[in-house]
DNA sequence: AATATTTTTTAGATTTGTCTAAACATTTTT
DNA sequence: AAAAATGTTTAGACAAATCTAAAAAATATT
């Protein structure tokens, strides 16, 4: 098994995140979720090119190699099952265990990764729903779907969010909308696809469509 | 409080123990716990002067400041934690507890740690014997002494090993000995201060002053 | 289709931690 | 006390990961 630094397992991870929905993903994008320069992420992308975990062509895009999407899973893994042990063994709130994760992931000892899940009893969600990969990979389809995406009427409970930025974690705090939280979309305003709903039954709220696109939602449970 | 690079911390962790036995640490000395070249030593040291974490003097040696003292009390109570948590939670074995928690220390969360140590129920030593300092850098004063100063004839019980190098592990192994085992001295030789000691009773050995430095031990409890 | 705009890449510089080889200090030996 | 040996520092170079500014390619606009 070869071993990549930090930084490569960073930009690994957040290719792994983009491609999930473009089909090929650009330098500018990188660049936007790593915080960096376009120029960075060209260097690098030819770095990643010459281990082979990724095919990429310049000014055409690129995508994680089947190499690369296994270390890709192989870092998610270890964070997720981190973020489950800070939760649950270590008391953190959800909206911390993130970014103390986000340290935790590049410890790359293998041993170390499956004693730790054994320990945790080996859970298949992190604490903010998301699927956590098995050593080969593997993960549990994740029956969740965008609250922009669900229907009216129907009543759902938030699953997940699926950016962690301070900023947005103010708003949802402000609306007071956390993992769990039922709630039911009474309208969409079609202008700017803005949502009216309802929190556990109190006074509709609207929210962006920027907003909805974050938060994640399932059936509630009856 | 400031934050150091993974390498910084390496430097102020072994510089803390180099200190312990001389009074003046020198750049050789360091070079080799760190298993780099004296040039680099050089270079560090002037970084880290500048930053008031030791004094130092051209061709004169150095130490550690108050300041970083306190910073290297931070990473040795970093690891010492993790090692307890790799041991008592996660079943590893003493001998394999060192190498993760090397990696573990540089993780920076304050938060983290201080959960950690409340989750493990505020250990005073780690699994090797060694005591954890506290978030103020104090510690218990450990009560075990070098193999080599234990008196002939007194039943002693090993409670720590000082270094945790592979090939001394390897060693320590062949005699059967480890933490916890009970033995005791039968004669000294001055010739090259090799002893003769008697492991939990079973056929006298004898092993060299060099590793009875290294070996650690306490009164054997009734 | 020619021009303008946006995106991406190259070229060259910077920082951190390292190295080798040579110079310089200190200590030991004769 | 001079010579030899050892230990330490400087000088100059390199790789990794980043940056800015300028050039090149792709896309959009007129």
């Amino acid at each position: 098994m070869m071993k990549y630094t930090a930084t490569e397992q960073d930009y690994i991870k957040h290719i792994y995140h983009l491609q999930d929905d473009r089909s090929m993903v650009t330098t500018n994008e990188l660049a936007a979720g790593l915080n960096t320069r376009p120029a960075s992420v060209t260097d690098m992308l030819k770095k990643l090119k010459a281990k082979e975990l990724l095919t990429y062509e310049r000014y055409r895009g690129f995508r994680l190699s089947p190499v690369g999407n296994k270390v890709a899973l192989g870092i998610i893994r270890r964070h997720r099952l981190w973020e489950f042990f800070l939760s649950e063994k270590l008391r953190f709130s959800w909206e911390e265990v993130h970014e103390v994760a986000e340290e935790l992931e590049h410890v790359t000892s293998e041993k170390l990764i499956e004693k730790l899940d054994a320990y945790l009893g080996y859970p298949k969600f992190d604490p903010h729903g998301d699927p956590i990969p098995d050593g080969e990979g593997r993960m549990e389809a994740s029956t969740q779907m965008q609250l922009s995406e669900w229907p009216v009427g129907q009543c759902a409970e938030v699953s997940s969010v699926s950016d962690h930025r301070a900023d947005m974690l103010e708003l949802l705090s402000h609306h007071h909308i956390g993992i769990g939280t039922k709630l039911e979309i009474c309208r969409r305003f079609s202008f700017d696809h803005s949502l009216e709903i309802s929190c556990n039954d109190t006074t509709p709220v609207i929210i962006s469509a920027l907003l909805a696109e974050q938060i994640r939602v399932k059936n509630t449970k009856p």
